[in-house]
DNA sequence: GTCTATAGAGGGATAGAC
DNA sequence: GTCTATCCCTCTATAGAC
């Protein structure tokens, strides 16, 4: 796509099918695969029900055509991270936090999303995800295992990923409840950019 | 309740209602509540429709019901650990890990459950938690400010909380790829226990 | 390609017998 | 209290005109 298309799908002129997807990913993302109604989407859209079923045939079809996108883009920034075999452990923590972050921030519903849906459908994902050779067998993991040879590298994993995503999860609860709002969440999760790689360096001496 | 209609009730001699809760928060719990069907948590009780009905009016009344359950069983052994005045923050973080994590070993789908639902109907819950009064400005967070007056506290509950959490929130990614079982995600928990202690009072100092 | 109208199934809820 | 039968609305999906 030119730049000068992109400039004219950004005011609004996107194909049919174009609106009918974006429609789709915020509705899918924001009530769940169950909660939506197909007319929800196409009201989002601004267009009917036919047009709907005309471009992706069924409500399962076009989930599976966001969900997989869904996925990619949580796994996008990581896997690669995880496995570039150029860069020290503590560059890679580093490069980690501020990226993931930053991508989390523009998407704050993705991982509550993605996590809720592999919950209420287990089925459907034992393919997509090669979680096992591209995270859990990363070379990230294997600078962790030589770095601290006491600490399982898997708890230490899954204590970075916690703490930059677990907060993302949490948010829907600090905005109903008032307890946090927009601008302070944003501020928190900027300022974990720095904390949470030094937190780690720290559990690994 | 005596001990003896206890040992009956274990024993699957529920009167109506509880065995009609009962399949209510399995099935709930498993696929939220837009997934869930009435006829499911009838046939779950091995009874019929009607009786859903008889005891309950409908799906969003028995569903409040259980939601109100489970909002409190996550909340209830934290927010009084994080009140009590009478200990100290390294005995509070010892105790909170331990018990919490055995809780959520015992409740695995709890988190997923609970987040995503009021993530789903935000609506609901904005009176259900006092988050505000009862956890970020419990005396734990005040004893987090007064141990390391450089750091938010909120910043160092979130990752404490988050470490415990988010692994049960993967679970269903870890076991679908199956890339860690059931056995050994238990180990990884039992492990944490003392592991999440021992980091949060690194970055304590 | 886009629309209106509608078929058809599913699922929440109730009537009424026992 | 428990059951069978059924109502009726909602929602997915399609037919068919333009």
């Amino acid at each position: 796509m030119t730049d000068a298309k992109e400039q004219l799908a950004e005011e609004n002129n996107l194909s049919t099918e174009e609106k009918l997807k974006e429609a789709a990913r915020i509705v899918f993302t924001k009530k769940g695969y169950a909660a939506t109604k197909t007319r929800d989407i196409a009201e989002e859209a601004g267009l009917n029900l036919a047009l709907f079923h005309y471009y992706f045939r069924s409500k399962e079809k076009l989930f599976e055509i966001i969900m997989m996108e869904k996925v990619q883009q949580l796994f996008s920034f990581i896997a690669p991270a995880l496995n570039n075999p150029d860069n020290t452990l503590e560059e890679k923590i580093d490069w980690i936090a501020t990226n993931y972050i930053d991508m989390l921030l523009k998407n704050p519903d993705l991982p509550i999303f993605v996590l809720s849906e592999i919950r209420n459908n287990p089925e459907r994902f034992g393919k997509t995800v090669q979680l096992d050779t591209y995270v859990l067998k990363s070379h990230f993991i294997r600078q962790l295992a030589e770095k601290n040879k006491n600490v399982n590298p898997i708890q230490l994993f899954l204590s970075f990923l916690g703490m930059m995503v677990f907060p993302f999860i949490t948010k829907p609860v600090f905005e109903t409840t008032g307890a946090v709002n927009e601008a302070a969440f944003k501020h928190l999760m900027n300022e974990r950019k720095l904390l949470i790689p030094k937190w780690i360096k720290m559990m690994l001496e």
